[in-house]
DNA sequence: GCGAATAGTTGTGTTCATACAACTATTGTA
DNA sequence: TACAATAGTTGTATGAACACAACTATTCGC
């Protein structure tokens, strides 16, 4: 359904191959993701985020783009299934610190060595120029963004 | 979340530097489609898969991997809306081929103006070279595909 | 100290997605 | 012809996502 839009310069149509690539891939992934995990992959994407370091709760209302009481809903989840905790947060007494409980901790190194969200086929056979072109272009956007 | 899955080959790697890259322009993009064409996502898509030819139930269920029933309501929603239209199967009376209707089509077509799907920022400012690179690159991968 | 703003919680209602069971109609085949 | 497989429909149940309204607790600015 993508690379369909008709853009208008050569970065776009080139953006929207890239984005139809992706995308191709993605339904079987987030399916295997759900299947790892027994969560909804909303919930997963959560502690994946963070595996990096505890957030607040409007931070994690932030990062998923949902409001406040849904994400009060997402952490009561993960926390009855002891794959998340609540703790004080040292500065400010209204805002809780979200954090991984080695359970969660677990649960999300196994997701990261079982579900390897591996090139596809194709891509593996690129050649070794083609791929040092591609990681030093994607470096440099990446690099730029926000 | 992605571009942390730490697998295997050089090409694994910046894979995931492309799923990233693509991820994060997601969830915006989505947003903008439902938005435009007052649909939940998934009928939106199906409409943008109908584009190219009609199809039976059965090829939009493949493609959504979703099930029949599943599929036989959005169809039923996209025809009460007046987007679409079941007609018999030339062949096989059991099947129906979906289509688009000439509002359907035109919703479509709306979507592909305004939802324009332009490459970031910074991919925008990468140079010829690096570009007419990526086009290679992708062209090749693409055409491997499937 | 008081009022406004911030952080989070609880509860409600709606829409979507998903999965399954049971059914009709048609086609293909032993 | 009878039986199995295919294509689609209807209904049901459940879990998720999303958006509000109303609330408590804490902090910040005046």
């Amino acid at each position: 359904m993508i690379g369909r839009t008709p853009s208008g310069s050569e970065a776009d149509r080139i953006w929207q191959m890239m984005v139809a690539l992706v995308w191709e891939t993605r339904g079987e992934w987030r399916r295997k993701v759900i299947d790892v995990t027994g969560l909804p992959f909303s919930r997963a994407r959560i502690l994946w985020r963070l595996l990096d370091e505890p957030k607040t709760l409007t931070q994690i209302a932030y990062i998923t783009s949902s409001d406040a009481p849904a994400t009060t809903v997402a952490i009561n989840d993960l926390e009855n299934r002891g794959l998340v905790e609540r703790n004080p947060h040292p500065d400010n007494r209204r805002t809780k610190l979200v954090s991984l409980t080695s359970a969660g901790k677990e649960l999300v190194e196994l997701l990261q060595r079982t579900v390897r969200d591996d090139a596809p086929p194709a891509f593996q056979h690129l050649s070794k120029t083609d791929l040092a072109h591609l990681r030093r272009i994607l470096a440099r956007v990446s690099s730029h963004e926000g």
